[in-house]
DNA sequence: TTGAAAGCGCTAACAA
DNA sequence: TTGTTAGCGCTTTCAA
């Protein structure tokens, strides 16, 4: 039925040693044999088992990668972006991807575990982490190669991919200080994400910097979730002196907001500023159009895949651990400008649109 | 390093036949060997080697899913939610998923060859259909199993699961119809896909039952990005005799027209309607809400996956060919209602916009 | 330049 | 109830 390096040595009426080496270009072989397997290997349809030459070389030339679910409705516009990345990179270097989905816990740390004994992957890429992250202490205590999208809180002496989220958020809490706001909430992640502690820590930072009273009941929590942001915000909204601003941490729940706001009446980039991070395409369609943190999410994702693969190959990755500068896009959602038609228009702003 | 069934043979004095045997619970074995293996094997952290175990069953344990990419920026909320919708339910069989990313075309088949031919893959699942498929055309004339989401023009020998697209864009237009509205134009989806034809009928059908002109210029084409809708719906709206709602093939591409109908000053759910397909988290948080058609894409994505394993295990699946009634979700986009807080409220709207 | 033989880790037919 | 043996498809010493 399927043809094997066998049936090629019947045909060819060579050893099975030689078809194996002439098909691998050995240069101990004759190139006349060469050309004879070859070409017959050719006509046969022959392809090579991978099971068997993984079995044999005891690489398994396969990555994995488990997507950590929240929740049911798991529907990201940016793990499937990522996931090209990596795919697509893991694809030009010849080595396939086993995914799968995994809401954090026991079971996720078994699906790693079980990967790993079954050998059925060489490595791993490591998404959302966590401050204390089980799946990272396992795999350095085991010993298996990965490579990881963000940080975690102590020892960072694994290869990484993060962006700078205490940049971005600076950057973001700098430019509406500029625009006048005082009263500046914001949406963080659930805590027990690492990135969390660098977006707030970004906040706190250009708010202190700009004195600015840092109010604890100004930082709601969200889940990620546009639905997250929503319920949020309406908390905030609902404050006695509720803010003229709010950061949210990414930009689903910065779409929750402005939804929520827009709901009470209110016109986001005018009666109250909305920004998110991330910069996923809704951002640009959102309306009004999504003042954000661009985070080149493509391109991570190749970049984490081919340390790990460098890695993997024996070499030295050419950066081992890598901190993107995040841009700032602003848009109109913070009323820094409004664009109609490709021109740009001030809106009017009120520096204190609730007292 | 790693143990093998050898292993536990030398410690425990068996043999490795004995040893493979106790550990499948195979009834020839004496229950005390049972045991003592079992434990010796637990003590020494035995795990199998699936690579070794698959070469000798000839089974891979494994089904494929190539993602079709459109374009470099592949954020679609969507397959991220069918993925762990596939992937929950391999992990409960105890199959892998061997995940990649192609665009359509050449590059694409060979993939599907590769992973045949490498005997990387039992079966494969297909998912967003072309009117003539290749892929299918392959895996049906190289015998390998598969399951697909969605349908083909000609035979349909194959299991699939799809929603009923005809009846879900019925549903849509029938109820603008019955809002008054008289100049409906739609943004289809690419025509190649499988899928387009369908949701196009469906409009088409409750059209001519209305007995309304169908206008050749009120079809635009877009290619399901939100920028590709907002493209789309900046023709119809520049058109002379603008129509007063617009059926979008999916809400994507719906968002994308509702920035555009906003970005000139048009209230949409008031002085246009729009609507998508798809019901992804993002409807229900768009502003307004947008009005669309419900597809379960999670349980699409795990009734498809059950297909394709019982079809491997060697059973019959339940059912092998599904079509889902799909729900019409009304919310504020297409004007027929306006829910503020939980409450209902109807909202003033003109029967001809633009006249 | 080529081939015989061992072995990757496992399963299964067969014999004992 | 257990062990011997062969073999899945391949790579790689080692000898010829």
């Amino acid at each position: 039925m399927t043809v094997t390096i066998k049936d090629i040595a019947r045909e060819t009426g060579k050893s099975i040693t030689t078809v194996s080496r002439a098909l691998h270009d050995y240069d101990d072989v004759s190139d006349s044999t060469k050309k004879l397997v070859r070409e017959t290997a050719a006509e046969m349809g022959y392809t090579p088992n991978l099971l068997a030459q993984r079995l044999q070389k005891q690489r398994t030339e396969t990555i994995g990668l488990i997507l950590p679910t929240f929740g049911p409705r798991f529907a990201d516009p940016f793990f499937s972006e990522f996931l090209a990345g990596v795919g697509n990179t893991a694809a030009r270097y010849g080595y396939d991807l086993l995914v799968s989905t995994k809401a954090p816990g026991k079971e996720e740390l078994a699906a790693y575990r079980q990967k790993v004994q079954g050998r059925q992957v060489d490595g791993f890429i490591v998404v959302r982490t966590r401050r204390h992250d089980p799946r990272i202490d396992y795999l350095r205590q085991a010993g298996v190669p990965f490579a990881v999208f963000g940080r975690v809180e102590g020892e960072l002496d694994f290869p990484f991919v993060d962006e700078d989220g205490v940049d971005g958020m600076r950057q973001v809490a700098e430019h509406l200080i500029a625009l006048g706001h005082r009263r500046i909430a914001c949406i963080a992640p659930p805590p027990e994400l690492m990135f969390a502690e660098y977006r707030l820590r970004g906040v706190k930072e250009a708010l202190t910097e700009a004195e600015l009273m840092i109010d604890e009941g100004y930082c709601a929590t969200g889940d990620l979730t546009q639905h997250g942001g929503y319920k949020q915000a309406n908390v905030l909204l609902d404050l006695p002196d509720p803010p003229s601003a709010i950061i949210a941490a990414n930009d689903l729940m910065a779409l929750g907001a402005m939804s929520a706001a827009q709901q009470r009446g209110l016109v986001v980039g005018r009666d109250i500023a909305i920004t998110g991070f991330d910069d996923t395409p809704l951002a640009e369609h959102a309306h009004p159009p999504l003042t954000t943190v661009h985070q080149p999410i493509y391109q991570i994702g190749s970049v984490v895949c081919e340390m790990l693969l460098e890695i993997l190959q024996g070499r030295e990755p050419d950066q081992r651990q890598v901190l993107l500068k995040p841009t700032l896009i602003v848009r109109q959602s913070c009323g820094a400008n409004h664009s109609v038609n490709g021109a740009t228009v001030s809106i009017p702003k009120k520096e204190a649109p609730y007292t």
